[in-house]
DNA sequence: TTAAGTGCAAACGGTTTGCACCTCA
DNA sequence: TGAGGTGCAAACCGTTTGCACTTAA
């Protein structure tokens, strides 16, 4: 990949722990660092990280996909009902295997856990 | 709530096991049986259904919603990678609950599991 | 030098809304 | 009879696309 100053900005932008931006929080981010950076970079270059496993897409209200720079397999994540703050959480134990006597038709390799609740400031 | 041809003919589209439509595939059911309905009032009844708990709301890729009449606690889902299929997945144990140690801030208080694999047709 | 990246603006698809009309209870 | 339900059409919002221009390597 091409470091380009646009590029520099998105990855500022998505770096750190709890970062769960969408497309458009992520260009408002990016426009302050770099004002001429347009949507269309910001989207190629969402899915092209998300393509190449470095930025996970989440899917956790129906409105839209959420940036996760977090990629670290086995990590979950907590979506509290009042603020709808996303946190990610990490298990002791792995996500519960499927059952394979109930399903012994489908192979399943990946396992995401939402937890819905009230965080801190909220409960 | 007010019994209609228009919800009678949405009650026989939302009815049976491992349905997962969006609202315009309900809206295209829904229109065999009752050709006058319109979007909105789709888009109504699911709203009120879901308020209700008659009908849990899915946001499973980051397109459109779509909405299971299995309310079941503690049912799951399993998305095909390959051909996109959702089933219903019923797990013989509970899933995990938060660690309270690493997240103590944090009151879950459901738990959502996908999985993601092939399924029998895909593999 | 040139393939890759960018910006613009229009189009797209799913969802939501306002409002007048209709109808079940 | 009237509150609740419906249909229509426009608006809305996030996302995608086509295309000409720019730039890192």
């Amino acid at each position: 990949m091409r470091i380009t100053a646009q590029r520099r900005a998105l990855a500022s932008v998505l770096h750190g722990p709890n970062v769960h931006l969408t497309a458009d929080e992520i260009f408002d981010r990016a426009r302050h660092e770099l004002p001429e950076i347009s949507r269309a970079t910001v989207y190629n270059t969402i899915h092209e990280l998300t393509r190449l496993g470095e930025l996970l897409e989440l899917s956790l209200d129906g409105r839209s996909k959420r940036y996760d720079p977090n990629v670290q397999p086995g990590h979950h994540h907590f979506v509290c009902r009042s603020c709808a703050a996303i946190h990610d959480v990490n298990m002791g134990q792995p996500a519960p295997a499927l059952d394979g006597q109930a399903h012994p038709e489908l192979h399943a390799d990946t396992a995401h856990i939402v937890y819905g609740g009230l965080c801190a400031a909220c409960s």
